[in-house]
DNA sequence: TCAACTGCTTGATACTGGTCAACGAGAACG
DNA sequence: CGTTCTCGTTGACCAGTATCAAGCAGTTGA
């Protein structure tokens, strides 16, 4: 850590906020909603809160036994399966107040890999355990679906954008569902670091990483966003929308 | 209905099998699994059973307001999502007792479309009873989270399909995992009835429709299949499974 | 029985994105 | 401080799939 960006500066002012899910700033984003400060406390008590995850570390890895679910409190993780052939699709990238590893309830058994890409920090929530309380707690019971239910929905949109969008559509809507998870979370929807490769978007959005660069390039010279490595500012942010709706064919 | 096909006659001898739940042949498949028969007859009480839809009918639209889960007793359903310009992402295919509308329990409203592809019966799971009735057992709460998670799963499998396959092997795939669904539900797993047209395979696969139709021929023609209109019959099964591995870029 | 329609097949051609290759920049390391 | 490695960019070329078009078969309905 050469300096502090301004996220950084950001993300210890949160870690100190936060000693445990009645405080956490991530309330809304992850699972403790519409809880009574009784029942905040039983699941405290469940959480192990603040697990350190180091960039490049995996959290969980397909084939091991199934225990926990994980929210990111702090970080960006990606979440990846192999096929047979040894080749990875990255099914997900997830940030802080997301959870990580619902697939992984059906068989008990993790089904893909969860993968730090950059230095994190992880609520882990023994299910077993979390199940238990949702029992007597019947907001928490829902939760639960909801928050399955809407990674459902979240993947029904990828298999859209996989089967129907060009390659320009796939890294436009890629762009703004970045810049509007940033901004949800507080910080910058229009200048983001992106903590993926190019060969990790492109195996999320289905092609090649330099098919990902070229049009990042074109972005670029159509004056839609800057890009300077891994730093991207959106400049013309209905352009980018436009691409959207526009080019569809 | 001209004759009735051997699944026709299989599917009226199970319906007739079944008035509930409790004596449901499709209880592996549906909900009500690792319960005792007190608890049978609770979830009996709540599902409305055997409501009938008509081929080409919705059995929910995106949009409509959530209340149920619907299980496909008999029949065959596509679910899909349109994209704002109206394009269409078929984004599964169901049949007897696979669940569907898990999807709109985040938001309590739809997010996709259920068309049945033929004549089908559906049992109606009221969501909110469901979800108290789970309260107090624990199985079926246990189970309605292992249902989702499988759904999940399912999705990133398609994900990675649509991700990293070629033509060939997303053919390969379907028809595979058609012929292995179709077979556990004690139909032939050789030779079946496409219920989807090839534009709907297409969607589904993220192929257009031209494609769909080239690949079956090609398969055809290299005799891992025999395709008569939408009768599917497979002769090579292992080399079928060899496109799936061998043909990976 | 014929007309109209939908779904399917097949061919010719176009074009998007993949592949291969070279090179550059920045980070990590000795 | 230079070496090595990973990551990213760009170009030239190619392959796979889409597109456009024509025609066929089966079904529906008058």
């Amino acid at each position: 850590m050469t300096m502090l960006s301004p996220i950084q500066v950001r993300d210890i002012s949160i870690r100190q906020l936060r000693q445990n899910c009645s405080t956490c700033s991530l309330r809304e984003l992850c699972l403790p909603i519409g809880l009574n400060p009784e029942e905040m406390r039983e699941l405290d008590s469940l959480i192990t809160q603040g697990r350190p995850v180091k960039r490049g570390d995996g959290l969980y890895r397909a084939g091991e036994p199934f225990r926990s679910l994980f929210a990111v409190r702090v970080g960006f993780f990606k979440s990846s399966v192999i096929s047979e052939d040894g080749r990875e699709q990255v099914t997900g990238f997830h940030m802080s107040g997301e959870l990580m590893g619902m697939d992984a309830i059906s068989s008990d058994v993790h089904t893909c890999d969860a993968i730090a890409l950059e230095d994190s920090e992880v609520c882990e929530l023994p299910f077993a355990e979390i199940e238990n309380l949702a029992r007597e707690v019947p907001a928490l019971q829902h939760h639960l679906y909801k928050v399955m239910s809407r990674e459902i929905v979240r993947d029904h949109g990828v298999m859209l954008l996989l089967g129907n969008m060009k390659a320009e559509e796939r890294l436009a809507a890629f762009l703004l569902n970045l810049s509007q998870r940033f901004a949800l979370r507080g910080y910058s929807a229009t200048s983001f670091h992106l903590r993926m490769t190019r060969e990790e978007i492109g195996s999320y959005l289905g092609l090649k990483l330099e098919t990902v660069s070229r049009i990042l390039s074109r972005f670029q010279d159509q004056g839609l966003i800057k890009v300077q490595n891994r730093l991207i500012e959106i400049i013309n942010h209905e352009g980018i929308k436009k691409i959207l709706s526009t080019c569809q064919d």
